[in-house]
RNA sequence: CGCGGAGUAGAGGAGCGGUACCUCGAGAGGCUCAUAACCUCUAGACGCCGGUUCGAGUCCGGCCUCCGCAACCA
């Protein structure tokens, strides 16, 4: 019996709208769920917010909202995706509930009575212009990019730092494994940092400079750095460290663990995160998984302001759910950039769907429904079609071969012509369109895990042998 | 010389030493069961410069362009 299968994606920070890349993170995230559950496994699958940190006070702050009511609304438009992409999620964490807060300072005790959490002084270049400190990209020629008049200070405050040095020789142990990354390169690049040498990082910032946190236990001025705090969501969602449920000795301890995460994430995730797990005595994940990004044109990075964003909730509504999430597997490379456009997006919409898919199953419907008489059994495997994927995660490729069976069918419709050969053989003919039955059968069966509804209608209407309302309408011009 | 990737027909992907493949799009035929859908055929490509080799998208060196990371933004 297989293991029971932990998966999660990234939280999205909470300080924008539901981004596309998020969505196809989910999105992989959630074929993979589905796809372990019709394996037989036991699934738990999270996502969740993270809801702390400077930027979103800031935007708050900017917007004279309530930091409160900031953060749920914006939760609540991160849990829409649910209903909208029909995702099996089983769990939504939010950084902020008491219980995720509470692990969030377990973990620290934990980290802490290892002796890897020590306070020291943080030396940073500070903007007064922006209220912040500088990181290098924000710099230019030594000064901020936004406030190049105003000298740049130097200043110190006291932080609690992670002792990441510590765990140099566990971390190379733990990434010498190769299942441990995928894509291969993403592992290499982690080695490599590793290798580089690693610095102590600072878990932890003065209230009185960010009071919009998870409290340091013992420590009533200082408040923990977002992503120490944001990282134990995997955990604190499997209820640990009570662990009332089990579910984290199910699912952590006993199973298998997953993580999704976009290719910036490699040292937050891979390194950082194992290492806070490496402390606390908690099994590191086993694998994570990092996809690529989605631009628009010419590989330029979407953002509102360039006024060439895509939303996930405006792919619905054009194209619907289940299409969305066919385009979003289908042409998205699993850990390349893509670029999406419009017009690219209808030119899948129209050709892989409604000319492809949805017309497959019109043209087989008519034919059955008037000539085939007798019950189609029920159907099951999905056969190897899915080798890759457990693999490879090349979610693209699994669909690709989905494809050239449906491509397969047209061409066995017009080849052997059942219209035409029912008109002198009746039998000879439904048994023609029998055999293209079954083949659809097949298709509908390893749609399930990408097409969830698609897969569903197309299995009732081959047992009901009566054909469907249009799966996939034209898009008006 | 900071680290790790990527550059293949109009577009998106495979190929990683031996006649360059797939999908979409375009053009030409065919068919009529189907959502003016489907099938067949055709045209069209290996970023640039050197090198290794009988033979190189495929290996080596250099250059150009793009993307992450470069540690307190997440």
């Amino acid at each position: 019996m297989s293991k029971p299968f932990y998966i999660t994606t990234t939280l999205p920070y909470v300080n924008a709208d539901p981004h596309i890349g998020f969505a196809v993170e989910i999105l992989q995230a959630d074929v993979l769920a589905r796809f372990s559950r019709l394996e037989g496994r036991d699934v738990f699958f999270n996502t969740g917010t993270d809801e702390h940190g400077q930027k979103i006070w800031d935007k708050a702050q900017e917007n004279s909202e309530d930091i409160q009511d900031y953060v749920n609304r914006y939760t609540e438009e991160v849990r829409k995706l649910k209903d909208s992409l029909s995702l099996s999620t089983d769990a939504f964490v939010r950084t902020t509930d008491e219980a995720h807060q509470k692990a969030a300072q377990e973990l620290w005790k934990k980290c802490d009575a290892k002796g890897d959490i020590e306070k020291k002084k943080y030396k940073g270049l500070y903007c007064v212009g922006c209220e912040k400190y500088l990181t290098e990209k924000d710099l230019e020629d030594g000064k901020c990019v936004f406030h190049p008049t105003q000298e740049p200070q130097v200043i110190e405050e006291e932080n609690y730092f992670f002792k990441l040095s510590n765990y140099q020789k566990q971390l190379e142990e733990y990434l010498s494994n190769e299942n441990v990354i995928i894509p291969e390169h993403r592992r290499q690049e982690a080695i490599e940092f590793v290798k580089s040498g690693l610095e102590d990082f600072s878990i932890s910032r003065e209230k009185e400079r960010l009071s919009w946190g998870v409290h340091v236990p013992g420590d009533d001025t200082q408040v923990m750095y977002v992503w120490f705090d944001a990282l134990t969501n995997y955990i604190s969602t499997l209820g640990w460290p009570e662990d009332k449920e089990g579910n984290f000795k199910k699912f952590w301890e006993d199973g298998e663990t997953f993580q999704v995460a976009g290719k910036d994430q490699v040292r937050f995730q891979s390194i950082m995160w194992q290492a806070m797990l490496m402390s606390a005595d908690i099994p590191t994940t086993d694998k994570v998984f990092y996809h690529g990004f989605i631009n628009s044109e010419g590989g330029q990075r979407m953002s509102k302001s360039l006024g060439n964003a895509i939303s996930p909730f405006e792919l619905v509504e054009k194209y619907g759910t289940e299409a969305t999430r066919f385009l979003l597997l289908k042409h998205v490379h699993p850990v390349e950039d893509t670029d999406i456009t419009w017009e690219r997006l209808d030119e899948w919409y129209t050709a892989d769907l409604v000319n492809g898919l949805g017309n497959l199953v019109a043209r087989t419907l008519t034919l059955s429904e008037k000539y085939v008489h007798e019950q189609m059994q029920k159907q099951n495997s999905s056969g190897g079609m899915y080798d890759g994927m457990g693999k490879t995660f090349r979610f693209d490729v699994v669909l690709e071969h989905i494809w050239s069976l449906i491509q397969g069918l047209d061409r066995f419709i017009t080849e052997e012509e059942p219209f035409k050969v029912v008109k002198e053989d009746e039998a000879r003919g439904a048994e023609l369109i029998r055999e293209a039955l079954e083949g659809l059968y097949s298709v509908a069966n390893l749609l399930k895990p990408f097409m969830p509804d698609t897969s569903e209608k197309i299995e009732k209407a081959i047992l009901e042998n009566k054909k469907p309302e249009n799966l996939f309408p034209r898009l008006e011009k």
